[in-house]
DNA sequence: GTCTATAGTGGGATAGAC
DNA sequence: GTCTATCCCACTATAGAC
């Protein structure tokens, strides 16, 4: 059913102006996801992510800026995944160090398949310049949706610690999220077991920290880290370049 | 991506057999790091390269792998600059704060010509599997170099803590080293004050971290701390000691 | 072992016709 | 929106000069 009727006129592509066209975008993200999975992000040419979609090399790069993009794509579905099975953990458990580690070992999970394509993956989002790196402004609905986990994580442990602590905790555990990816990445072990030990044993430690900064002898040196964090978190997202 | 044939060992290595090789090889490097900073790293075709180095790009490609390859060359070269500063702060500074903000500032100040085109540095040395990564073994001599500065920042400045703390602090400021360069290339602000701060700013907070770990309310913490960072680090470092 | 010249392949990205 | 044709460049291959 082809409907030439006088419809919008895209000048700009990547946010699709019809039902068609995002069917047509939805096919090309889809195809290139299994065919990451299969053959790695190097081993996958556009050209057979166009095939695999059934649609000619220069359609799709219509709905697709470029090869890097295809990464942003997963990083939004793997990110879904994530904020979802963390909602139902968070729904259980009530101790801080169990939500924490239940978050992170949900991502171990869920990001399994996707181990071996990762590394491409993450070798992008490390450029700054790169939309695809966790800091950029095209990043930012998922940044903000993976902070909200760990938002989350906080508020519902009821967990007591100095005012200025507990504001900047969250934002703290989202870039911790961050260290932990980077170390799931480079994690070899079989079943990733070295990254679940690391979450595993490190989530009790972050909570003893947490209660430990009411300590007199501690508190000052929270204070100071607080305000260090704030001061170089100005609105830091706002990065032109 | 290497070629998929029967892995014939290449005749030809990218280590020169000869002094006049590596004077070509020397030759190509240099030219490549100049274009990299002049129109960075993908506005930099190895052709040009090869053009301003004087050799014929078949000649390039006899002492480079890739053109990746370039940027670990890069990295050696930004090592051995930061090692030799940081010997000279080193001689002179007696604190553990001024020891570790005088070795990241000196980074700062060394890296800061290349900063634009440090971030497709960063990108190719994130990827686990690239030879480019801090902890493949190809870069295992920068690796070593750069962690015996903090082993040095550590055991120059007489600073005490339980002696577990003292065995893993030089590693995890190499670590945290590699945070701040993370955070370097991410940081568009004019002359990198905001780095410049991160570092000033952190090291005496971290003094007073290690130092606050012999306080009994904390040093059960960092005990664990010590024991999951071991459990962590297999075989990952081959350091006699 | 070092280097040139040249020709080719593959794949990311684009132009412009329809 | 979709196509075909084309460009550009990393990289390879080869054959031979010094």
């Amino acid at each position: 059913m082809s409907a030439p009727g006088p419809d919008t006129v895209p000048a700009v592509p990547s946010s699709p102006r019809s039902a068609r066209g995002e069917q047509t975008r939805a096919a090309i993200v889809t195809a290139a996801l299994e065919l990451f999975r299969e053959r790695g992000y190097e081993g996958t040419t556009m050209r057979a992510v166009a095939d695999a979609a059934g649609v000619s090399l220069g359609n799709a790069y219509y709905y697709v800026p470029s090869k890097e993009h295809l990464i942003l794509a997963f990083y939004d579905r793997l990110q879904e995944e994530h904020a979802a099975t963390a909602a139902g953990i968070l729904a259980r458990e009530t101790g801080f160090a169990q939500r924490l580690a239940g978050v992170e070992e949900a991502f171990v999970d869920i990001a399994e398949p996707y181990h071996e394509f990762a590394g491409a993956f993450f070798r992008h989002a490390a450029e700054p310049t790169s939309p695809l790196s966790p800091f950029s402004p095209e990043s930012g609905p998922a940044r903000a949706a993976s902070a909200a986990i760990y938002r989350e994580v906080v508020a519902g442990s009821g967990i007591r610690a100095p005012e200025g602590v507990l504001a900047v905790l969250p934002d703290l555990l989202w870039l911790a999220h961050m260290g932990t990816v980077l170390f799931w990445v480079h994690d070899a072990s079989p079943g990733r077991t070295r990254t679940r030990t690391l979450v595993r044993r490190a989530a009790p430690l972050v909570e003893k920290l947490v209660r430990a900064t009411r300590i007199p002898g501690l508190r000052g040196i929270a204070d100071d880290v607080v305000g260090l964090v704030r001061s170089l978190a100005p609105e830091a997202q706002e990065r032109p370049r």
